[in-house]
DNA sequence: ACCCTAACCTGAACACCGTTCAGGTCAATC
DNA sequence: GATTGACCTGAACGGTGTTCAGGTTAGGGT
């Protein structure tokens, strides 16, 4: 069976999908493939860069129309989209979060929040931390939320999901923040 | 040579201080002590447990007196410690994040803060919301921040350091929101 | 001086991992 | 019908964490 590199791309989403960031192997994607590992170096250069296009796919598919209209709004609607794209897949927090650190994908989410920013005339200096800081608050509660559900799920480690902290409330304090700021 | 379970600890630290996570092997370790890999397994059950001791170790290594009043002062030092400890040393922000993710250590800072907030007579729901999305802010920054020095250090990925947000203000907006919701 | 226990370690093996490379196959194009 | 480019094979290289049966060795109790 011959393939393209969209259908490894969606075969590696399916694998992430299904059975996490540790079943994602080139070995276990060429097996399922029905394919040699060393065939996948023929679409991707690396593992790196499959996982890049996988979370840009991951991204995509939580895409959601815009509806908001007034900045706070707006950031929030981002922020809640990325998180959801993000737990929709096992370990998806992960591979988001590694592949935007090392700057290798994933980042139409924060460009959006600067242009909101932006366009809501907040100062330059202030648009970079504020998208920043919002992204990094957006990523740690995902993958916290993720490994601990996951943790729980496997029997591993006793932690409470109770303990969790919501989500939205913790976003508005940054916002909060940025408006009290902006006063 | 035989080998306490502190001396295993002590060189893990130095091998991660000097060469990264990446150099932090079961085998390099064991080369290192003149030990087989194996013999680490009799001081810790797993790699896993061994980065746990390692996370808790660059913390308290990183440990400064306090010395601030007010709670807002007080959680900045706090947030302050946790970062430069991390930053201190190869992939500290790394494995201190993920050691803290999974609940296997890096406990500390987080239940200090939510002593700080407590004190200070912050609702129950707002301090374990508070503490979180501070602790999430700190290791996103942290992690955000080591990964882009390194990647350009290894003139991997061109990304300017120049844009790093800056960690105080950032840290400010979050405080600033609590101080907004607390009014 | 002896034994014994517990701590510590050996050495080989297991089952994986990402990656490379020379060469093979096959469909589409000219 | 030849050629080209896309796609793949199969084996190998050099790693990884982990397990296990058994060997060594230091120290305390008798």
């Amino acid at each position: 069976m011959r393939h393209r590199r969209s259908d490894v791309l969606a075969h590696a989403v399916t694998l992430l999908d299904t059975h996490g960031l540790s079943a994602l192997t080139m070995r276990r994607l060429g097996a399922e493939l029905e394919v040699q590992p060393s065939a996948i170096y023929h679409h991707f250069p690396s593992k790196q860069a499959l996982l890049a296009a996988v979370a840009d796919e991951v991204l995509a598919r939580g895409a959601r129309p815009r509806t908001a209209s007034e900045w706070p709004d707006q950031l929030r609607e981002v922020c809640s989209e990325l998180r959801h794209a993000m737990l929709a897949c096992t370990d998806g927090a992960d591979v988001v979060a590694t592949v935007w650190a090392f700057g290798l994908g994933a980042a139409a989410p924060v460009a959006e929040m600067e242009k909101i920013l932006t366009d809501a005339d907040v100062p330059d200096e202030l648009v970079a931390v504020a998208s920043r800081t919002l992204v990094h608050y957006v990523f740690g509660h995902a993958f916290d939320e993720q490994t601990a559900r996951q943790a729980v799920g496997l029997g591993a480690v006793e932690r409470s999901l109770d303990s969790l902290p919501d989500f939205d409330l913790g976003l508005d304090l940054v916002i909060d923040g940025l408006r009290a700021r902006l006063a």
